[in-house]
DNA sequence: ACAAAAGTGTTAAACTTACACCCATGC
DNA sequence: GCATGGGTGTAAGTTTAACACTTTTGT
């Protein structure tokens, strides 16, 4: 009897009639690489750099701005199969790891109307980047990696009653080689954490923004900080930056780029030695010692 | 130049040429309270219980069914000033503890058509409950706190080549007591973890659902999941189960009810003794010693 | 030889865990 | 008196953090 009616109520349900929006996956897609400006030195080994990729924009609106890979959702597939999607066409991995992070639905964030972005985080490790077909992209237009400096600009603290605001201003600095030669984006990004009725509500706002499409930049800031949140709670994401074979000191760096922070040596192999299992192989990286090349313990990584 | 071009673009740009979504948010309201079957006893404490805020639904589709409160997004507001209006709608408060947990988008969730909902939690304490407008909700239909019963029905582990997958069967119990009297829904939830390129892919499956409409059944279990997860990474999500002023055997009551597991006093306390600062008041429960009244360390939640 | 990086051992401090015990109350 | 919950102390075990030290390599 409900079964009928509500099979009737579907029949002339029209939900057209109401204003929705479009949804959209937009993706930031980090890695960790030589820095480009690295010139060779027979002892040192070359400096490493985190790394972002962007495509340039082939079309209106901020054609021939940056902006990271991402589309529009379409109907029958998730969200996550969207992320994915996008991901595979326009890096040519679909190993990468891939994680919602937050949603930008404010108002007036894209010109081209009501726009919603889920927002996610990627990370490539280097051997998926070089054997994607990276440079293959085609359709979506040029793609090259960034290397990203983000410090902390200013940071200040009111209290205004029972709400305590704090500001921190993030500076962005995204250095790439593209076909036009050396390029630089630049962008400040506000994060804002108001503590109120003991809970912290926190936002992302751009001050400014050079060269970076969209809202792109403040979602660059987000899933960054959001990557840095999660490391600090759960050391097994720094191995999402490693291929398969790794050496104990190419994690380290990960975790210390990531950080902002250096480690102790002794310490952070004790931290990881139950995650990783020593293989027979050595890489000679220049004069001094060759180190061992280890690979995940799977069983500890599946609990 | 370029920005005259765009201006062009943007003029002639029309976004009902693309397919789109509905855009929802779902919210799964948790509190803490008085079991409802609950016997006095002059000595012993009245037992607690998880509580779960659901809302009859007065209108098809699933008319008459419970569903969590809910709507969608409006132009102009973003995807939490939905949830949080909705909120303020159907629970009379504004205090509550809100963030989005997952999204649900798959195809074929919501016989409306295509409809993606933002699964937020929120988190209400009991203090928040009793002044909020909770039995006045009017519009939206009769609205209800459910006891939640959530115990794991089924575990298996598979291994097929590289992919290992775990699987999970919650049993979802909810009793309240509503118009009609005593009222208990249930359901059957599959966790899937799929361990693949050393990252888990999480998803969740109804099984089951008696009473309860839509996929809910599924988004009150991940919410749970999520809540649990977060409390054993951060005591401090538990005072959001908590009024102003409570007592620290309150507090643990919680912390236990969510986890799941009891714990050893002295070692709770030490926990959590720079969140608390004792005052003055007391309270007296029964035939045993009085409890001092403690309230939040708000410097140290604020770090 | 030596600089750079690989790799190990040692200790103090901090935190966690488990247990044992005393206190205050109403009936 | 006694059952019930409130509240504290202590000691063993584990984890973290800082430091010093040895090893191996290419030029």
């Amino acid at each position: 009897m409900n079964r009928t009616e509500e099979k009737k109520f579907l029949e002339e349900y029209d939900i057209n009639k109401y204003d929705r929006p479009s949804l959209a996956a937009d993706i930031a897609v980090f890695s960790i690489g030589r820095k480009i400006t690295a010139e060779p030195d027979y002892r040192k080994l070359p400096p490493k750099k985190l790394k972002l990729l962007l495509i340039k924009r082939a079309e209106q609106p901020f054609r021939g701005e940056w902006a990271l890979p991402g589309g529009f959702m379409k109907k029958g597939e998730t969200i996550y199969e969207t992320a994915r999607r996008e991901l595979k066409e326009e890096t040519g991995t679909d190993k990468a790891y891939l994680e919602l992070c937050h949603v930008f639905s404010d108002n007036g964030r894209d010109p081209r109307g009501w726009i919603v972005s889920q927002a996610f985080m990627a990370i490539l490790n280097e051997d998926d980047i070089a054997n994607g077909h990276l440079a293959a992209s085609g359709d979506a237009g040029e793609t090259a990696w960034f290397d990203v400096t983000i410090t902390k600009a200013a940071e200040d603290k009111q209290e205004q009653g029972d709400v305590i605001t704090c500001i921190k201003d993030y500076e962005l600095l995204l250095e790439g080689v593209t076909k036009d030669g050396q390029l630089t984006l630049h962008a400040v990004v506000r994060e804002q954490i108001m503590y109120r009725d003991y809970h912290e509500i926190v936002s992302y706002y751009i001050i400014n923004s050079q060269g970076i499409a969209f809202d792109h930049a403040r979602i660059i800031i987000c899933v960054w900080n959001r990557i840095r949140r999660m490391l600090d709670s759960d050391i097994r994401l720094a191995f999402d930056f490693m291929p398969e074979r790794f050496t104990l000191t190419d994690i380290q760096e990960a975790v210390e780029l990531i950080s902002g922070q250096e480690l102790i040596k002794p310490n952070f192999r004790r931290k990881i030695a139950d995650y990783v299992i020593e293989t027979e192989q050595i890489v000679q990286n220049g004069g001094h010692r060759p180190a061992k090349v280890f690979v995940r313990n799977l069983d500890r990584f599946y609990q």
